[in-house]
DNA sequence: ATGTAGTATTTGTCTAGTTGTATAGGACAT
DNA sequence: ATGTCCTATACAACTAGACAAATACTACAT
């Protein structure tokens, strides 16, 4: 007997089948993917084994079924360029596609070791934590904690609050601009709450950003960490 | 039987009672054995008994069981010329049996950059992507995932569609007579979507062939892979 | 050309049946 | 004591078939 019969469900392979085939652009976006009917016998399983693997992919927003129709690609997975200047909003938009965000947390806390050094600040110097959630068509792309120097920028957390963008609250504090010393990037897999709010599933592969930025002046003004669903978001390096 | 301390397991006489029943022709190669809880009943045992039973005929490769479908009895072994002319409707007729493809995928798709390197075309040209089950006797033998060039050849993807034979559908557009250039054989696992489609096991040993014939003038025509139920298929090379 | 009716196709939903796997426990031989 | 054989139960994964509902397509009348 073969010591390991079917480790992994029939459907989960067939999803990664077909959003592989839509990453590597066989299915463009907006066009139908073939009939159940026909993927059913194309992957040799049942059509209900085909509607589940479609299921999965459309909780992720990936495709989109329309009763009589057929199965449309929604999305490609989000290409996600990490450089110098990172500017999400800017990203997604360019990508034709609507960037919001939204406040999971936001509050003073006291640096610890690892802030204050990345930040340059005392240890126990204020620090304003930021957790959110950014979408792309209202698709969760990015899950960001992120940690500003409260001291060096005065009115932060309102302005967090208050504006649509991180550039746009930092230049609400007088940042004109900023660029990203380092990112580091590494594979993770999702915790349970991770992948709640990113709408994947727990121990799926994540990337995880860790980034410092710093203002005109190589002041530091910025320091977090950013997890992306592995399977919905290319980051891309190199043209910036 | 009285109270006689059976030296046999009940559930090797039960691999001995069916593995007979086969043998004599009570159950035809390919049909569908009566679901595990009726033969349970049949013998007057658990099911798990009936199962230990089926498992070690499995491994004999007597039998297949398919989740939800059900135990088949397993089809017989056949053997496979490997050379410059391959030819699958005529290797099968040469052995007496019945020859017979089901089309499980056609579409047009842009070449990747193997598939472009091995045809002799430009990277994201259009390639016919056809994969198919290739059948003997109702018998499932070989997976096979070929790419044509599409503008090499005119109405491929009808003639594919149309006739029941590959050689046949290359005649119709223009394609007296073509040679392999070149097989490569390897022993691969079973996906779990090749084992369903060949009926066999996930992780059960799969023999892969690649290899890229060309017409007459030696412009290749086809790049293809082809995957054969290890146990159940014997590939020849020499004689031509 | 245009609207309409009919047909075929496709997804959504439901019910039922089958194998795969995990857990737990009793009987029995060595 | 330990392992083998067998029973019992429960659930997960997948198949199979049928029908409903929404959409797309085609032929036809005007």
């Amino acid at each position: 007997m073969a010591k390991s019969p079917s480790r992994t469900p029939v459907w989960k392979s067939i999803t990664i089948t077909l959003t592989d085939d839509i990453a590597q652009g066989r299915y463009d976006t907006g066009t139908k993917l073939p009939a159940e009917a026909q993927l059913a016998e194309r992957f040799g399983v049942n059509r209900h084994t085909v509607r589940r693997a479609l299921a999965d992919m459309a909780q992720q927003g990936l495709v989109h079924a329309r009763r009589g129709a057929g199965v449309f690609v929604a999305a490609k997975p989000t290409d996600y360029p990490v450089g110098k200047r990172i500017r999400f909003h800017q990203n997604i938009r360019r990508a034709g596609r609507a960037p919001s965000k939204k406040v999971l947390r936001l509050e003073v806390l006291a640096a610890d070791g690892r802030e204050a050094d990345a930040l340059d600040l005392e240890p126990g110097a204020p620090v304003v934590v930021y957790e959110g959630l950014s979408y792309a068509d209202d698709h969760p792309v990015a899950l960001a904690r992120t940690v500003f120097p409260a001291d060096r920028l005065p009115g932060i957390m309102e302005a967090l609050e208050a504006h649509e963008s991180i550039t746009a609250a930092l230049k609400a504090c007088g940042v004109e601009d900023y660029t990203r010393r380092e990112t580091r990037i590494t594979a993770k897999l999702a915790t349970a709450t991770q992948a709640l709010h990113l709408r994947t599933s727990e121990g799926a592969p994540i990337l995880r950003t860790t980034g410092i930025s710093d203002d005109l002046q190589g002041v530091p003004i910025e320091f977090g960490r950013t997890w992306f669903a592995g399977d919905r978001v290319t980051l891309t390096v190199g043209d910036d």
